[in-house]
DNA sequence: GTCTATAACGAGATAGAC
DNA sequence: GTCTATCTCGTTATAGAC
């Protein structure tokens, strides 16, 4: 019996992961607001209604997606981090930096799932907040080890944003100062500023060197959050 | 004749507004991917071949849109500098920031149009590069009124990107150091990530003051083009 | 129990004849 | 410019194969 039901839950997956590879592909081809389960089972040689043993509906298709994108980023930044862990905290930081570049100019769809327009009519829900927060995760842990050294405390903080920054530590779990979690905050959101300029366009005819200007840009970041 | 030309003139650019402000409602609704003219139409009452005589087609009617809404942030920009003409330059810096950030908030679409994720199957024409550099050159602006202040001459640059920044610095016209330049492009594709991941709904449950945190956040940014 | 296939619904888009 | 016949879509109910 064991092994049957090993055949049926293999089996299971197989066909799981087949239909995510097939919307996937859809996602490059159409964008994620015109993703089919209809197209996506006529690719699969099966009938609609038979996605449904799979999937509950076109959202929930959705979300496997969005929550299978943000972990493998998550991997991705987590394997640079620790390829880096001996170096000094700068160059771990933009060795992940670059790893979350590399991981979007590599899938720039899965990244435009993640990163940009929000799809017309799908509300992420709350099961895709942890996949979400482990490249922030990342971050937070090079800062946190690098606490010991000097440069935090020279971070300003205004006095309405104390309290904020309290909870966000809180929040974060993180024994940080108020004044690097609020530092940190900002510098994640920049970093995906940088990355979606690049990806999307905006770097068009301004920006060449992409590469080496990222460099430097995730230096600047680094600072930004008191590593030195 | 006059009179009935004036007229026709008229009624043309009644339409062609009609026909953008119904576009951009569907925006709103099901996403650019998804804009159509012939819903256009339906909308309007009009018959869908109609509207090929206003736009020759379906990517024409989205290049309206977008170079509008890069028009319309830009527009946004400059009041805002202009309305802190004597203010500091952080404080000149930081109010361009809420202006975007505020135009972002009241047009979350439009927003989307320009700085999200690429529409599948559109490719922006060069006819958009004039009116997308405006916010860009608001902030060129004010770091160029600041530089004979000090902190500029703080700002790093690695050798490797030096001929770089100095094409950077020559294509946008600015008399400016090429650590300067350099400096401004990253905050300015910073900006976004952060207007981007309060939109996209990335900082929710992680940022909750985000006013505040946004303005810190900015003055940040000017500090890192070497406004003090 | 697990899966697939058939058929259908209501809504919307589309192509072409007129 | 209008109408109609024919597509697509997400989703469900149901029946039967393994």
């Amino acid at each position: 019996m064991s092994t049957a039901q090993g055949a049926r839950a293999r089996a299971r997956i197989e066909v799981t992961a087949a239909i995510k590879d097939e919307a996937r592909r859809q996602l490059a081809a159409e964008g994620a607001a015109k993703l089919s389960l209809r197209a996506v089972a006529r690719e699969l040689g099966m009938v609609s209604s038979a996605l449904y043993r799979y999937f509950a509906s076109r959202d929930d298709l959705l979300t496997a997606l969005i929550i299978e994108a943000y972990d493998s980023l998550g991997e991705a930044a987590e394997a640079a981090r620790d390829a880096a862990a001996d170096a000094a905290p700068v160059p771990r930081w933009t060795a992940v930096c670059e790893a979350v570049r590399a991981w979007a100019l590599d899938r720039p769809h899965e990244y435009a799932l993640i990163y940009g327009s929000p799809v017309p009519g799908y509300s992420a829900p709350e099961a895709t907040v942890p996949a979400a927060s482990r490249v922030g995760h990342v971050f937070l842990g090079i800062v946190r080890d690098a606490h010991q050294g000097p440069g935090l405390a020279e971070l300003a903080l205004p006095a309405v944003l104390r309290s904020e920054a309290e909870r966000m530590a809180a929040d974060l779990g993180a024994d940080l100062p108020p004044e690097a979690v609020t530092a940190l905050v900002a510098a994640w959101a920049q970093l995906f500023g940088l990355v979606s300029f690049e990806l999307f366009g905006q770097f068009h005819r301004v920006v060449e060197d992409r590469e080496e200007f990222f460099r430097h840009a995730a230096t600047g970041l680094a600072h930004g959050v008191g590593l030195r």
